[in-house]
Order: C-alpha cells, then structure tokens, then sequence
DNA sequence: CAGGTTACCGGAGAGGTCTCCGTTTCACCA
DNA sequence: TGGTGAAACGGAGACCTCTCCGGTAACCTG
C-alpha cells in the first residue's frame, strides 16, 4: 500500500514531495501522469514506485480524508434519519463525491474491483455494514446481504457518463439498487 | 465504429487480414497487444488503427456473432420460461459469455461504459426491453425502467474477480438486481 | 569521526497505446 | 492503355506504465 516511513530523512522528505506534487496535480488539472508528478516532485519515477507502488495507492494517500469523511458520514447519518433515508443518503453522496473528487471515484473503483488491499477498502464495507444492519434491525431490509456485493454495485456510478442527464441515471439506479435490498 | 468497405481492394483484404490475427491472437492466449496484432496481420499498426479506431471496435468486429447469440436468446427465453425466469436466466447467460468469452465482456463492458455507439449496444438494449416489457405486462416487474439502466448495472460482472467464489458472488449480486426491477 | 551496511535513489529500458504524415498504390477515366 | 488524384499504407515518434539494478549517501557503531 504505503511505504513505511523509515528511519531515512529523505525517504520522509520524498514521500512529502510526491503528496505535495501529486496533490498539485491533480488540483490544477484533475489528472496527470505519474511520471509528471514524479518530476514535478523533482523525484526520480523509480522513487514515485517505490513510494507508491500503484497508481490507486498514491490517490489513497492523497484522499484519505475524504475518503475517511465519507466513512464518518454513516453513522452521523444514521444518528438522524431512518435507516432507509440514511442508506440513500450515503449513496447518495458516495455518487457526489464520486463526481467531485476524483480520486475518491478512484479508490471506490478500485476497492470495488477486488483490488482485495483490505486495509483501505474494509472500512467502505464497514460503513455499508453499519448502514445495513440499522434497516434489517428495523425490519425494512433483507437479512445476509454480503456489504461488499453492495460496494460492488456501487461501482456502477463511476461508469455513468456524467453530463448529459447523468446525474438523474445515477439517482434512478441507486433507488434500483436499493429496492433491490428491501425485505419483500 | 469500423471503416466502410470501400473500392479499394487492398483495403478489404487488410481488414480481413486483421480480423484473422486477431482472432487467432484471441483464441491462443486470451488477449494480445495491438502492436502484436499488427504484426501478426503483416500490417503497419497504423493500418490496424485505421480500420478500428478504438480497441473495442476490432473486439465487437471479432465478436459480433456470440452477442447475436446473446441477443436472440432473449426472445427464445421468453417463449419458454415465464417472464422472470427469462429475464434471470438471460441475466446467468450474460455472466457466463463475460467468463467464457473474452470479447463479449469487452462490448457488454464498452456498451455500459456510455460509449453511446448505439450500433451495438442498441440491440442489448432492445433485448433487455423486451424481458422487462413480459414482465411488466405480466405485472412483476416496475413499469418505467429503463433498459439502460440495467444495462449499466450488469456491467458490475466485470468487476467481479472470477476466482474465489466469483461465481458465486455474481449470482447474488444479479438476484439483488432483479430484486430491484420487481413490482413491491 | 571514520567506515561499513544497507536502505534508498534515479533513470534506462521494455513494452504498450495512439497520432501524424510522407509515401505508395489502387481504381477510374480519357 | 496510361495518368492521376484520392485513399490507404506503415512506421517513427510522443507519451505512458512499470521493473530492475548499479550507484549513492544516510544512519549506526566502534
């Protein structure tokens, strides 16, 4: 995932760098290859990897505050709405977020894709854990639906072209998506 | 989508000449650069850009046959099953095109990626249609889904790590679809 | 504070995708 | 049966991702 930050100064220094570029980046121009941010950061590729051995785990780095915002989001939601509310809730922004900020659309993505790196990925399937027994204890959702099949059709969001009514196809598939889960 | 055939002969062989390396290319090892195509065409990689524009262009040409397939099967279904059988068990068809064959995954993959090239991916749309419309008539189904809604949703199969219980995952995940196209 | 280990660095290189454009060749017509 | 213009060709080149390994220098230890 991450590179451990060792007892070397410019490993620490480097690691900085790359976040700093990165996030320059992709601010400026929502994308960028890494060989740019590598010398944007004054830093050679090989460095870039070793750092960040995969395109998604750099964008982990960079977003994982918003990515843990969003994690935080579902039990304050579940503090004030129903349970079904709360569930399209978070879907719901987990779609605007998506739309917003690119790299959270990345991570989902490649959380959804059974990138299998647990450590960033569980605490999205916890969220969705929580959510979802907070509406089968109501009575409303079915029981033993697995939360990352949930995650995994989550990522439909980001294959949904996003002008051109995007944003209405979004909606109407997450209402499906949730229909799918009521109790009957 | 593809070049039209026109007067030039030279033309059409090379077209031909493509189709050949690539399936061959396909079906000895699953996957091949386009570059490697080429060459095994005997042609310049420029003349394989030529002719399919995009990677999925040369795939759909390739493949064109087994989505018929896939799109006939829809009605013969419906002539033997009730409504939601058929819908289902098309739904099983899809997954299982997706695992076998390389090249269906990649259309159905493109077609729900917005690709918006209705040539091809109208027919699934139209297939998908006319399950939904037996049900709806039979009074199962919602009336007003959108077919390409679904359409999008099914896409999630890609994103399923075939091993380790992939099957297994996609057959629940394709009950929680249809689930959701249910009339409550 | 000198020397040795060893983690870390950087970039060359392999292999891909896709574009661009000078060159070649075909089909048509006088 | 040429001659000619448009269409098709092909590969160099720009740019990308990712790997590998020889060189470098930061820490530790005596």
């Amino acid at each position: 995932m991450d590179v451990s930050p060792s007892g070397r100064t410019d490993a620490r220094t480097n690691h900085e760098r790359l976040l700093v570029a990165a996030r320059e980046a992709f601010t400026v121009s929502g994308g960028a290859s890494l060989t740019a941010i590598a010398k944007r950061a004054g830093v050679g590729i090989g460095t870039l990897y070793r750092h960040f051995p995969t395109r998604e785990s750099l964008i982990v780095a960079l977003y994982r505050h918003d990515i843990q915002e969003l994690i935080d989001l579902a039990p304050a939601l579940l503090a004030d709405r129903p349970p079904l509310a709360a569930l399209r809730g978070w879907f719901d922004e987990v779609a605007r977020y998506g739309q917003l900020k690119y790299g959270v659309a990345e991570v989902i993505h490649a959380a959804a894709g059974g990138g299998l790196d647990d450590e960033y990925y569980a605490p999205l399937v916890h969220a969705i854990a929580q959510l979802m027994a907070a509406g089968v204890a109501e009575g409303s959702l079915k029981p033993d639906v697995d939360p990352e099949d949930v995650l995994l059709q989550l990522g439909v969001l980001w294959r949904i072209n996003p002008d051109n009514g995007g944003q209405a196809r979004a909606a109407r598939i997450l209402d499906l998506i949730v229909d799918g889960l009521l109790r009957r």
